[in-house]
DNA sequence: ACAAAAGTGTTATTTATACACCCATGC
DNA sequence: GCATGGGTGTATAAATAACACTTTTGT
């Protein structure tokens, strides 16, 4: 043990500290064709020009991390105000060639109605891939989808997050494909059924499916307002 | 939509990238006396001079936020090769007087009977706190507290890490008590028990508790090659 | 009629929960 | 003997899991 206590000088006068580089990745989930995808990007610019990886920039002096994993999932899918959260800062000092960069990943998920990025080149630029056979990604990248992943398959168990992949109203069929892709298993209809509606997360709408060519299933909504009523009443979501 | 994608020129040829100063902050908790206690220090220099907080330190160029959080965690206390695990990262513009400061937070689980933080003045300037009773703490740390003992929470519930807080052999009774310090819940014991050990992860030594004026209880021992094992095989540990 | 999925029912099995209870030990 | 925790037993309720079955609808 050392004699004294290295105390770190945390004093503005102190102006001599290691700075660092810092960026954002966003790991950016969607349901599509009963498919989990996430959105990778061709970068533009650098060594790693043409290259996929996951979208990303700089940290800005003036925002928080948040604020710039909020912007980068603007400027890619124009949409704003949806599932965000902080996955992990990475930090290995080889990560990235060159000097040592320092990335803090986030995942977000985003409703399938929601990918707005059809127009013009963006095709060429951004895509949807399923997660699990994303051609080669740059640096890192490969890895923090990995965490982001596992991060998503654990939470989707244990809060109702997975609705924030559906629209607005959905079937009990979609969710369970939801359950199914992001879990990679396969579930009992019936069970699944009555587990979701025990719960009183899900109002029934009165609406129905339109356009198949079989029975209409019934639509739902998750009820965000019950779901926090019922969690400070100490329910817990488990799938 | 943007017409183009803003695209991050990840390249080392753009060299005026905004930097940040970065620090890290361990929120490292013991267990002692049936209660969870918290390790904060006061702080030597600056304005937040005398006040209490969590141990923490700047990121140097050389090392990764992980290597940083076990360097500080072994000045505090003496150990290494303890769990220690990444918690989040802090960014709000106004969390540090001054200047912009980002922190990762960590969180530390370290067995009472490693915790080697007696010698000479450092009672003076670290000290375990039950996690429900601390001082004010400087900055933003009460909330990074309060994150820390929210994932401790959950994990525990979901992995086997609360027999990090234990010495190597203890009783269930002890084992109990820890779940319900880190819970703040009352277990029913015969309930504990059976659930506890038809995991089978836990080995039962030969030796007993020893010095007590009651039935010795039976010393067990968490078997980690078990779990992994287990773990392997699809099972989920969950109290 | 048939395909496809909607939606319900039934049963066996496992888990959770709430207790009552006896056992061992030191004072 | 009594207090204190060690440790076991048991009955009930609830959750899980497997799967058979009927219903509805567009083609």
């Amino acid at each position: 043990m050392p004699e004294t206590w290295p105390q770190a000088d945390l004093s503005n006068r102190n102006m001599d500290t290691p700075k660092h580089a810092l960026t954002v990745d966003n790991v950016i989930f969607g349901f599509d064709d009963g498919e989990l995808k996430v959105l990778i990007v061709k970068h533009g610019e650098g060594e790693s020009r043409g290259r996929w990886g996951l979208p990303g920039d700089w940290l800005q002096l003036d925002e928080t991390l948040e604020q710039a994993a909020s912007r980068v999932l603007q400027d890619r899918t124009g949409v704003k105000d949806i599932f965000l959260e902080q996955l992990h800062a990475f930090s290995e000092l080889t990560r990235h060639p060159g000097e040592r960069i320092i990335t803090v990943a986030f995942f977000a998920l985003v409703r399938s109605d929601a990918h707005v990025l059809s127009a013009g080149k963006s095709e060429m630029d951004a895509q949807w891939v399923n997660v699990r056979e994303t051609p080669e990604l740059i640096f890192d990248h490969q890895r923090i989808l990995t965490a982001a992943l596992a991060r998503l398959k654990h939470k989707v168990r244990h809060e109702p997050i997975g609705f924030n992949l559906l629209p607005e109203k959905f079937t009990l069929l979609e969710l369970q494909r939801l359950y199914e892709a992001v879990l990679d298993i396969t579930l009992d209809k019936p069970n699944f059924r009555r587990k979701m509606m025990k719960m009183n997360l899900l109002v029934s709408t009165d609406e129905k499916q339109s356009g198949v060519s079989y029975r209409a299933a019934n639509l739902y909504r998750f009820d965000l307002r019950v779901y926090k009523d019922l969690t400070e009443q100490g329910f817990v979501f488990e799938v």
